[in-house]
RNA sequence: CGGAGUGUGGCGUAGUCUGGUAUCGCGCCUGGUUUGGGACCAGGAGGUCGCAGGUUCAAAUCCUGUCACUCCGACCA
């Protein structure tokens, strides 16, 4: 009945055809642009709105900071700015005119920028800018501020929710006065994001910090979480940074101590995007279409009337009224699709492809009973039962999809995790399974690069509560004490 | 940014090689019958064939450029 190619025969055809079926965004006149529609915008509403209770437990206050930033800001942080440098949209005009012949339109060449204007690709610059005007003493500390936000990355080549030339996230920026404190900053924001993922999303996680190579330009130390996609790819889907004192002595935002002496301000940064989406796709959605965990899916019981004659329909609708009503006040998002021009078929398969967890039908045959139709979108399974029972239950049937999603993924996650010590072995399960293959590694650089020239696999994170016992590294043979995961990525 | 492919009513497509005013399905509108897994019948509307040039008596079709999408590569916090 699934209108959408399998995964098996084409999984990233199927990933594009159910972000453009289940109505979550589609592509823009404009190359890696995206308009996310009002189904893709209400899971986003949700994230946002419990990782703002986050962040603000945490003691994070919201603020806003220009979209525009100035081309010497960037230029400040050396780092930062080679990393950034070739992903950067420019502001270069400030008007606009008729061409002579008064049919087209064309920069005019008068408004030429003084200073040219950065799209902010992140924030930093112009945060720690302001940083230096707000920051004199110690008792100025810590600043812990957050900002929901879109960037621009002129990535080269992009996908739906994946990797999006313009996507919606949330950037956290903080100063701190000790390095300690900014640490422990970073490490307490990878646990938000781990929590948020797991309780949240029903994805399953690695915590660990990047590599030298893979670290974000401009940190000293890059944490992350990430998850396996069921085609075997890995996803980072949430990093925080510790920046040491880059920005500050980039910006010069020093504060006076406690006992005299000056030192320069210890920051850190986190953020989580509309990636999100992308990573909750490809855990949970099957063949049919979206999988949603309740928590997060903005419908979680879709009611459908089935019905002969107005008449029927009208006897139905006062069983719906009250379901409905109750439902709703026990903060269930409910809704009910009385749309007469569609056929019950079709709405049961248009459901399934948006992911909604829980669905009740009810026909004159039901209500003669008290009963309702009971299906639930995790397992496909159907059942009757009686309408103060699934009242009863409705609450604890979506706590239960919710737990089961999550162990479902964990367990097609850690399906997906190998051990192996030698580089025959690496090889042969990448190209066979992919997933996350845990081995030793040399610490170094070339090592590290020939891998992912040979096997385009990349060290997605060195895990932070790996075992410490001693190995050989599986590329080079070399004595280590560094077990880390690799994987093919997105 | 390099290589390959695609672009035809809202969506999916035939036609392109071999130039002659666009095919089919879905959807949409009207009326009726229907409604328990993407309903049926009848009638109807809708396309300057991605865009811009060129060749030609004539271009969806050939040529050039350009934009977007897909895949591969490079790049990617």
């Amino acid at each position: 009945m699934s209108s959408l190619i399998s995964r098996k025969e084409n999984y990233s055809k199927w990933y594009n055809e159910i972000v453009i079926k289940s109505e979550l965004a589609e592509n823009s006149g404009i190359r890696g642009c995206m308009i996310i529609k009002p189904y893709g915008f209400a899971i986003w509403e949700k994230m946002q709105s419990v990782l703002d209770k986050m962040l603000k437990q945490t003691g994070h206050e919201n603020a806003y900071f220009p979209t525009l930033i100035p081309k010497s800001y960037l230029s400040k942080e050396t780092n930062h700015m080679e990393g950034f440098a070739k992903e950067c949209a420019v502001v270069t005009h400030c008007r606009l005119k008729n061409t002579p012949d008064g049919k087209e339109i064309m920069l005019d060449p008068k408004s030429r920028l003084e200073e040219e204007l950065i799209v902010r690709p992140t924030s930093e610059t112009i945060i720690w800018d302001s940083y230096r005007r707000w920051i004199q003493s110690y008792r100025d500390l810590p600043i812990l501020l957050n900002q929901w936000a879109n960037v621009v990355r002129w990535e080269m080549r992009t996908r739906l929710f994946l990797r999006t030339s313009e996507f919606l996230w949330q950037e956290g920026h903080t100063a701190h006065a000790s390095r300690e404190e900014a640490i422990e900053e970073a490490k307490k924001m990878l646990r938000v994001y781990t929590n948020f993922s797991e309780n949240f999303m029903a994805v399953p996680v690695i915590q660990g910090t990047k590599s030298e190579t893979e670290r974000f330009s401009g940190a000293e130390e890059t944490y992350c979480i990430e998850a396996m996609m069921q085609d075997g790819k890995a996803l980072q889907i949430g990093t925080s940074h510790f920046l040491g004192q880059n920005f500050s002595k980039a910006f010069d935002v020093k504060f006076s101590k406690q006992f005299g002496g000056k030192e320069y301000v210890w920051a850190t940064s986190c953020g989580v995007s509309t990636r999100l989406i992308g990573a909750l796709i490809m855990t949970h959605s099957d063949d049919y279409g979206l999988v949603l965990p309740p928590k997060l899916a903005p419908i979680q019981v879709i009611i459908i009337p089935i019905y002969r004659n107005h008449e029927q329909l009208r006897i139905i609708e006062k069983s719906v009224t009250i379901i409905k009503k109750y439902l709703e006040n026990h903060g269930i998002r409910t809704k009910y699709d009385y749309q007469n021009h569609k056929t019950p078929g079709w709405k049961f398969n248009e459901y399934e492809m948006k992911g909604v967890p829980l669905r009740i039908s009810m026909g004159i045959r039901e209500i003669e009973k008290n009963q309702v139709e009971l299906f639930r979108r995790d397992t496909m399974e159907k059942q009757l039962c009686s309408q103060n029972e699934f009242l009863r239950l409705a609450p604890k049937l979506l706590e239960d999809i919710q737990n089961k999603l999550y162990n479902r993924a964990l367990k097609k996650r850690n399906a997906l995790m190998f051990h192996v010590n030698n580089y025959e072995d690496f090889k042969k399960i990448l190209d066979n399974k992919g997933g996350f293959i845990s081995a030793y590694w040399d610490g170094t650089i070339e090592t590290e690069k020939k891998i992912k020239e040979e096997t385009k696999a990349t060290i997605r994170c060195i895990p932070l509560n790996s075992d410490t016992k001693k190995g050989y590294c599986v590329y080079s043979g070399k004595p280590s004490s560094k077990k880390v995961f690799f994987a093919r990525s997105y």
